[in-house]
DNA sequence: CATGAATGAGACTTCATTCAT
DNA sequence: TATGAATGAAGTCTCATTCAT
């Protein structure tokens, strides 16, 4: 009944379960990110996903659970959102898949985030509170990067030996540089330009 | 400065309230790396400076203005290091000049806050607050890369044209990548590893 | 009485009603005891009960009144017990008969509620809510303890003027003693055994 | 200067430090005398006291050691009246010096609770919270009436073993009768011509 | 009859800040 | 300058109760 509903029904409001979770989420992450975590109360969240006060707390044990949620969310995102880089850059040359997969990696979290002055607070909350869940995503993204420049290395394009570091070090060092561009660049499109510059250094660097 | 202007004073008054100043950041710092910004209330820095609650607000208006203060000082502190960094390398190569450069820049607010798991809380907060400060240092750290790429440029080292890139740009690229060790390497010698092997990779993206 | 109806009722569905009611303050009781009256919440007392929350609202119109309810269920137990008590030690001595009214009125709530740390907040919950139903209840203990008091005293047994007494204030003081072990003893088999030693000490006070 | 001030003004509200902690807890006492333990919260507890809610914590930290400081001081007063009791009937006969004791230990908890309907509960959550301290008043008491009993013993007074019960036994057994008046008997004058009552009736029982 | 999502008043507690001494 | 008791707004969370389905 309620699926049907809501598939007959073209109003977000009619939506039920999952949806209103969705709506909280949405909600908290937009207070979040123009006032900052601490001074989000769960009032504000509740007022602006307009639901009652006690309400969020049927979808959310307690405020720190409902940021997980929120970190989870992003986590999975940008698993997608990675996958999808790979498959559509599949063809291209070495510096255009990897400026993709960063892209992929960062852009989400920085579209999301770095548009506020409050997003190393989130980030840094999302560090502490979902260690398992994006520590996958870490070892996933430097799974996907050394295979990028294992391939490279392999048609004579890069040599990580001459730059003095093996093609899994250079791959973190990458990951780390670009990393910088995350906290220290804040507008969007600057942003990516910033990824970019990068990583054409750095595969210039690692030229043989 | 500081120091020198309070050995200068002949007031033991005015010594014993620049010093108990210095003593209340001391113990600000320490508690905010050790339990974070908001959990470290008023009362348990005054308790760590051994001074009344009250007694704070006769040296900072708020609990904002004592963050502001303790940016204010992290960044002085950067600013002479630099300096020495600079003098110390003076006849160094390009590479050795730049690690020593952004290890100064970085290296003391990485000891400072990367060594506790509420280091992005602070340098969120600085970000915010001292805008004006920091702006300040962060030109001042643009101009002193830039001038060393100028020069090492004019000597045919590197290239900035080679690789596409204005010599301001080159190192505004380097910059912005060496930051990202900053916040994704948390061990004290792994960064400063870190940072040498980008600037390394860089500097050689730069060759003619 | 309520049994009586629902057995003498044909319908099922009068039967599984009052099944129903039955099954929510057994969950009720089995609760309290537990947890106590203040921290057991409808949402468990539903969830013991394996029926939805709003169901219980069906039946008992408030957590308070469901109180009464669970009350007024222990109040007719006890009469039975009485009752019982009463036609099984018909020909026993007075002592022997004390003890076993005694034993029925206090047994029944100091299994109930003696045997879990919360039982003096059932109790006290008790008092307030119920009065009238237990009010009845004590004034028919009253006049039970009386009349075998009365039946000794005529067999000269006892007697309460040698003791400077009525034979009625040595009923209630009786009773009151008696009381006693309810809320001092908290094991079982010591409660009766503490029952038992009061009768014997007061109906030996008593004596001509 | 604060003890000073206080003792030449005769103004209770010019008291502080300990002196106000007691006024809290005189108004907590009361409220709890007339609402109950949990219906009366914190807010209300610091108007009855004309303070600000936070000024609570500042002496206790928690509504609960609220409580257990409520407790405590019952029992200190609990013991002095006790002493002073034995004191006062060194010579009396044995029923009277029982009679004074038990005044002692019952009177002061039946006047404060006793004559609100949430006496119960109090007790109730008394006896979880200071299980040490009171613990402590019981052995303590046990002991003064052990004494007494003895002491009349020796003297041919009362003969326990023709009770059928050791002189400890004895005491407990009397001391469990009387508490029987703590919880049925409400009024105050009724409430301590209980108690006579009762222990005239027992020691008539031990009598040899 | 039955459900359970939604409500919102109210509870406890914290803490930055003030001010009389 | 220095103190620290006092304040009270604000925050997180609970739970008895309602109501549309």
């Amino acid at each position: 009944m309620e699926t049907i509903q809501s598939t007959t029904s073209s109003k977000p409001a009619a939506r039920t379960g999952g949806d209103k979770r969705e709506l909280i989420l949405d909600a908290a992450l937009e207070l979040f990110r123009v006032r900052g975590f601490r001074r989000t109360s769960m009032e504000d969240i509740a007022e602006a996903a307009e639901i009652a006060k006690g309400t969020l707390y049927l979808y959310f044990r307690s405020k720190e659970e409902l940021f997980a949620a929120l970190s989870q969310r992003l986590g999975e995102r940008i698993l997608e959102a990675m996958d999808q880089a790979k498959i559509a850059t599949a063809s291209a040359d070495l510096e255009e898949r990897l400026v993709a997969l960063f892209n992929a990696k960062l852009g989400f979290a920085h579209h999301l985030l770095n548009s506020s002055p409050h997003a190393i607070e989130l980030i840094g909350s999302n560090q502490r509170i979902c260690e398992g869940r994006l520590g996958t995503l870490d070892e996933r993204f430097r799974d996907d990067v050394a295979e990028l420049l294992t391939e490279a290395s392999g048609q004579g394009q890069i040599s990580a030996k001459a730059a003095g570091q093996s093609l899994v070090t250079a791959g973190d060092v990458i990951s780390t540089a670009v990393h910088g561009a995350m906290s220290k660049v804040a507008d969007e499109s600057e942003f990516y330009k910033s990824i970019r510059e990068i990583i054409h250094l750095m595969v210039r660097g690692l030229r043989p």
